[in-house]
DNA sequence: GTACCTCTGTGAATACCATAACAGAGACAT
DNA sequence: ATGTCTCTGTTATGGTATTCACAGAGGTAC
């Protein structure tokens, strides 16, 4: 049904995230969302009703006129395209403040996608279980990678670690980096990055905040 | 000089953010960059070196062919369209394990752009100072945001309470929000909203990690 | 001085993305 | 039965962002 050599775009894949959130989340009278319309999902995604239909077509998905599209089915299509199969195991690098904080954010949110090992070189922090996830020394990151067979690798140490993380992680066969370090990794180009600045985005906001109120 | 008329993309200002960022942090031989080349600060930044000159162009800042670009000069210039004058004050909604990150994140390290308040209905917090930050209740919200003339908000509470949130800082007068949780904040179009979706971040690099393997 | 080299600045071309616009199908009322 | 309404599915259009390609300027080697 799905066909899994569709290229989706770097947006639309974001979007499909969000639409699957969504509908788990959103219950219709306490029970969980029969039908649901191309401007319903628009509205509780954000989006357009043209973008969410237009996405559901790229992905080979079809509503019906009358009833809209159904939502058990949808997330099962979605899932389809986002999730691994068997789920993708995930370590986190550096559990300071901010690793603390999306530990506690991912642990038991997604199913298929776990954080399943944290590392930090703090003595404090190692052969302890914090929020659900037990934290190693760097020492044994090529044996517990291996051993859990982690795939992708968030990054959230100061900037000047980041590379030397990446580069230990790459040679362990992780393809994808969630990085939260302000700083260009440099991976190959068959190495997927998405790179969070949160000082990029706060001052973001606050040329816009500015804009408007003059 | 530097005229404000000129519209930047949105994508340009996230641009100019860290291109400062760069300069301010990455020393030449233990002294601050003197000049540098569009291909350095490209690679620095993570961005081709047209894209560099595009986006200083569109700021109207001029290099020399031979030295490069001024990073002092540059910086002031940058500085002159993402700073407020007297800097921008900024309210955070909601001291969980994300309030904590974030405010230790962002103290002292934008002079321009301070968290200036926390809040959060829980009185393990409230009025204490948290990383550098007073955190006040809920019920003080109208009268410190005006007494503190805070003008954008980074929102950091479960999506349920994140639009009450927004409705009482806009009432206020706060024009932009960084907004963490997982909802579409509903705002008249005079007040900006920038959505981090981390979940959706993380599916993402999940999603193309899974590409490459294959 | 002249040829050459490197870098900036920028118009043109391209790629990407979202919106607009509309065809098609089914339900419903009259 | 026929017209109308609403929603999906899809093509056409428009806009925006980035890259391509090259002109212009100045320094350097010889």
């Amino acid at each position: 049904m799905t066909n899994d050599s569709i290229t989706l775009s770097d947006k639309t894949i974001g979007r499909l995230s969000l639409y699957r959130r969504v509908l788990e989340r959103t219950p219709k009278n306490n029970k969980p969302i029969g039908h649901i319309f191309s401007h319903e999902l628009a509205a509780l995604a954000g989006f357009s009703a043209v973008l969410v239909r237009r996405d559901l077509m790229t992905i080979g998905f079809s509503g019906n006129p009358k009833k809209g599209y159904d939502a058990a089915e949808l997330l099962d299509c979605i899932g389809k395209f986002l999730d691994a199969p068997g789920g993708t195991n995930v370590a986190l690098i550096g559990v300071g403040n901010l690793g603390r904080a999306l530990l506690a954010y991912f642990t038991y949110r997604r199913p298929m996608l776990s954080i399943v090992a944290a590392f930090d070189a703090n003595p404090e922090f190692t052969n302890r279980v914090i929020q659900g996830c037990r934290c190693y020394s760097p020492d044994d990151m090529e044996r517990v990678v291996q051993e859990k067979n982690i795939r992708m690798g968030i990054i959230a140490v100061p900037s000047v670690g980041a590379q030397d993380a990446a580069d230990r992680l790459m040679r362990l066969g992780v393809t994808g980096f969630l990085n939260f370090a302000p700083v260009a990794l440099r991976v190959p180009s068959s190495v997927y990055v998405n790179q969070i600045d949160m000082t990029m985005e706060l001052e973001k906001v606050a040329f816009y905040a500015r804009q408007t109120k003059e």
